[in-house]
DNA sequence: GTCTATACAACGATAGAC
DNA sequence: GTCTATCGTTGTATAGAC
């Protein structure tokens, strides 16, 4: 998969996804036609993630958020209860589109290691797109409520688990060849996530996130032993 | 080389590094006798990381920071001229612990394979016992000024940079297969740092730092290519 | 559905006593 | 070398007009 495709199926789903959003926190939005909220609460959250990245979440005043969205102090309040529960709708949003599409596109896939591909390349791509949301989410997450914290902290070890059950399937079809992988899967998942926390140096690189992709499909494909032709076996080189 | 034996060396040294850190700041530090100096400073350091690495820095009140040391708002100014420079003091210190260590260990050895092993070891072993100033670096990093970040971003790629020599060594004598050695060393740095990023994980998994550090190498010696014994070759498993 | 005007708590920082 | 008392500013949040 190539990440031109990619780009293209997510910008066709996100309007539906943004729907869903908004349905999803009709208890505390109380603007109730979907016209207005959906326009607005999009403002809203695309110019807090931009602000909270250069300030850090709490040092982002709520006058600041106000006159950079375009609404007024009062009319912030017509979609949150509080900063503490904007903080919480943020997040939320992003996590739901992660699962969503990671669950989507690996269903397609039988292969194991398709399917390890797969996912390694929607997590990548996705946080390429959605990078502000990613980056927001890893940063401000200790700074949510304790419930809040704990959904957080599930849907690391969910798509944590994705991968490592696929792991455990290779390992069992004979593909693979892992000892721990519920510790391989952290470092891929490390792995992943330096990508969207470290862009100002792959940037200054001139790394595209296909060359990322690829590189680190090099180490993943080395440590799960497939794809690797012995040196000394006819001469050829090792690879990775 | 063991977490424990690590451990004592470490102790050993950090005396002389405080005062190190005493005689680098004594610009901005108001108080001239060394003795109360350096005390206070440390206590106003840890208990520094302590709080912010619940709420933040930002977050972080210098009324809180008051009552948690035991000096008074008024006695803190005599370390720092404003909330910015603790910012600055804090980073620098560990930076300058982390690079001194490094280097010391690593000039040690001259076999590339145990050059590299001993890096890997000294970072993890390190971020394992100042936990609280590696997750307070990384997470505060964007905080700092203008000049303040190019020199926390310059001591990252000082860190990452190591690791890349030691791997171009390795090639040149023949021991390691890497295409990209750059890239190469940023993932190493990625998994350095999950250690301590997600210490919530691996705690609640019963992860030693010892357990992390063989598996993380296991990753690195597939990528490298050392050590990797082919299966078709007289029915030997891979080793990682 | 959105605005302006305002309440009041908490912030970083400093002056001057001891 | 350290303290207490106080300054001006900025923070989140809300009431009531339109």
């Amino acid at each position: 998969m190539e990440f031109e495709t990619f780009k293209n199926e997510y910008l066709l789903s996100m309007e539906t996804i943004c729907e869903e959003i908004f349905k999803r926190n009709t208890d505390s939005i109380k603007v109730k036609k979907q016209k207005f909220a959906v326009r607005n609460l999009t403002k809203i959250i695309d110019t807090a993630l931009r602000l909270s990245n250069r300030t850090g979440f709490h040092a982002m005043g709520l006058r600041a958020l106000s006159k950079e969205s375009g609404l007024s102090m009062g009319g912030l309040y017509a979609y949150f209860e509080g900063k503490d529960e904007l903080l919480r709708i943020i997040q939320d949003y992003g996590r739901q589109v992660l699962m969503e599409l990671l669950q989507k596109h690996t269903a397609e896939e039988r292969d194991p290691q398709r399917q390890l591909e797969t996912a390694i390349k929607v997590h990548l791509y996705l946080s390429e797109i959605m990078r502000d949301w990613f980056f927001f989410s890893y940063m401000e997450a200790r700074f949510l409520s304790r419930d809040d914290r704990r959904a957080a902290i599930a849907g690391e070890l969910r798509t944590e688990q994705m991968f490592s059950e696929i792991m455990e399937k290779g390992c069992r079809e004979g593909v693979f060849t892992v000892t721990d992988t519920v510790l391989a899967a952290s470092l891929i998942k490390a792995m992943l996530q330096d990508w969207y926390l470290k862009r100002w140096k792959y940037a200054g690189r001139n790394v595209s996130v296909e060359d990322y992709a690829e590189h680190m499909l090099g180490w993943v494909r080395a440590y799960l032993g497939c794809g690797v032709v012995c040196q000394k076996n006819g001469g050829e080189m090792l690879k990775h």
